[in-house]
DNA sequence: CATGAATGAGACTTCATTCAT
DNA sequence: GATGAATGAAGTCTCATTCAT
């Protein structure tokens, strides 16, 4: 009469990124559903009471990692900091975690196959594109109040979506070159290498010069 | 009784080239030896005659993939066309590349997930940094005759090395958010925008003032 | 404070029922708990409240259709039709339900599997023994007021267990046949023929010659 | 050079039997793929080599079991035993096999079964039609000659395909009803009092009078 | 050298049954 | 009494790899 109450809601979420950890250890088609089970704590079959495929499981773990995400980022955007300040902050945090966990992007590229493979996945899930979402949006956000504050030049206004698509897009290439084969090269170096090439682009020249690069996709 | 003379060299080449084509169709994992015997024209069995593993058959896939990439390239390095419109010819070239066969880059993460799961593959293979190895080096040619030319700046001389590993990182990121989701963004356009950011960025401007970009390095 | 009044009786019967409808959907084998809980619209766990395992539920689901069709045959006992009219009906009912649910079959098949598969169980239920008992009832009641009336041999009196028998198997058999394959004859048709023959052969010759038939048993 | 030669004909047909048997004695939702690979004494996978799926073994396995049949009676088709005869002696061979190994049938509801679910299997198939072919056949051929030597009335002809399918009807319902309890009834004497009564009604009566069971079909 | 038949480990998934609530 | 969350055994099927020919 009382039947037991379970919050189906948390209970997927605790699974889901659970899966999260194990196929950032293994991969997603190397891990298998048994691994996942033990990882989580539970029986092989309950996770297909929460879950309907394993394909469903990583499109669950996937969003965990998103809000994962979100939630490390979201301070950076309602901060009183200056945005040059925030802009290094929320890289050297994107540095930080490649370095601490270089294999989530195993996650990344799991689902990435999954939806090349299956297009229609893509259509349902919407790929990369959600996944980078918040983390673009907080870009964006940075920028507009870099130009607000009279930082950056105006001209980045126009062109803030397709620079903070770039920046997440650099981002995850070079982390894969990164996990690829870590000896090769220092990721922090290059990532800030990278950083300060885009803010000295981005900036109103001390002397007002106008710095043309924000004006690139006119130039085609 | 006369012996069958076979290259070996050759019909490995032969077979990782097939294999090339299943992996980059379906993915590494997903595709059963089978399937590569089939696209060869061989025997299952016979793979194993000229490669050990599946591993190390998409090892040499890669390989094989590289010395494609490296005679499409070739051209561009010894050209006596100026250095941005090699710049830009190159940029097209990979645009292009990933617009026509977009799933190639399932090659790329058959074998980045292997590398990551088993490090020691990656010592003995070498990773993304093998496999961007000779777009770099073109990537860096450019650079030094574009410099020598007085096109761009000679700061950029000690740092082409980074220059051109964050370029490959980005075509490499960028085409995998694009082949997640084609529909979210134009890739040509995108990849255009970052090309002449870099360039401005690059170039010594028109006033003789030094771009300030490329000395990032020195404001860790 | 007051229990819940529950009749047992009826809700067993109820859930019962309920499977009868999705066992003859899907066949037993293929059937869930959870399937049977939905349509019984109850909880899956209630169901073992109720019945001790699936294979119990078969039963108690087979004995519902036997008692089904009594029910639906029972007005054919005590008619003031005449004998011919009565044997017809009766086979133009069985000829309907194969046609309007021919997959029914499927619970008798399911229940069939198992008793052959565990003779003890058989020896606990009775098999196709028990299912066919009512009709046989009044195949046999038929025939005996046939003979009563005259239009019956009275030899067929001796054998009617015999006949009721054949005659259940026969429908069954073709049944079974034709929900195989719809195509490949016309069941109305067949059974029809099959009874015509039967009345032929049962029947007092119009000229008082016996009819040979029903004396069958004794040339063996 | 010398790839090893299998007659995959041959060895399709040594697992089809093989599968025939423990079908046959668990029935074919209750009997594993390993089971069927252990009776056929080969691998689990090699099964896989030579059927799709366990579908597809059991068709196989149903037209093994179907030739079988028929190369059990095809010597009963050119026989210079008269009609009669050959009836009968088709009718023991029948209640033979059942009193032999009553499980056989377990195979027939297994594809009936089958084939109820997914009628496309039905199409592809051709269901009971198809496996009693053969035995229509023989009796077909049998009710022939009968006529022409004179033992069978003529109108036998016109409808001797119905006769025969309600005759192989019958034998699998009574065998169908047999196996479900053994105890219930003697097989033989069933199925002998049933064949006597048809013969009966088949038969020119001494007298010269018509048996009118023949032409039933147009009493509708 | 070349082959493909054979294999068995292991993958995903289903489901009858139990039991805490 | 009633429930449904939890489970693990078991099932079907795949596939990298071996080896006799």
């Amino acid at each position: 009469m009382t039947p037991k109450i379970i919050n189906r809601e948390e209970k997927s979420r605790e699974i889901a990124l659970a899966a999260l950890t194990v196929f950032a250890e293994h991969g997603f088609e190397s891990t298998s559903m048994s691994q996942v089970a033990e990882a989580a704590g539970i029986g092989k079959g309950t996770i297909y009471e929460y879950f309907h495929s394993k394909t469903d499981l990583i499109i669950a773990a996937t969003a965990a990692w998103v809000q994962n995400i979100e939630e490390g980022i979201t301070p950076l955007l309602d901060s009183d900091m200056d945005p040059l300040t925030r802009l290094r902050t929320l890289f050297a945090a994107s540095t930080k975690a490649f370095l601490d966990d270089p294999k989530v992007i195993l996650v990344f590229l799991g689902i990435s196959q999954l939806v090349i493979k299956d297009p229609a996945l893509g259509q349902r899930f919407g790929g990369a594109e959600v996944i980078s979402a918040p983390i673009r949006k907080v870009i964006c956000s940075i920028l507009a109040d870099g130009v607000a504050a009279g930082l950056f030049h105006v001209h980045v206004l126009e062109n803030s979506e397709s620079i903070a698509r770039n920046l997440v897009a650099f981002v995850d290439g070079i982390g894969l070159h990164y996990v690829t084969n870590p000896h090769a090269f220092d990721l922090a170096e290059q990532i800030n290498f990278y950083l300060e090439q885009l803010i000295a682009t981005l900036s109103v020249a001390p002397n007002g010069d106008r710095s043309p690069g924000v004006r690139g996709k006119r130039n085609r």
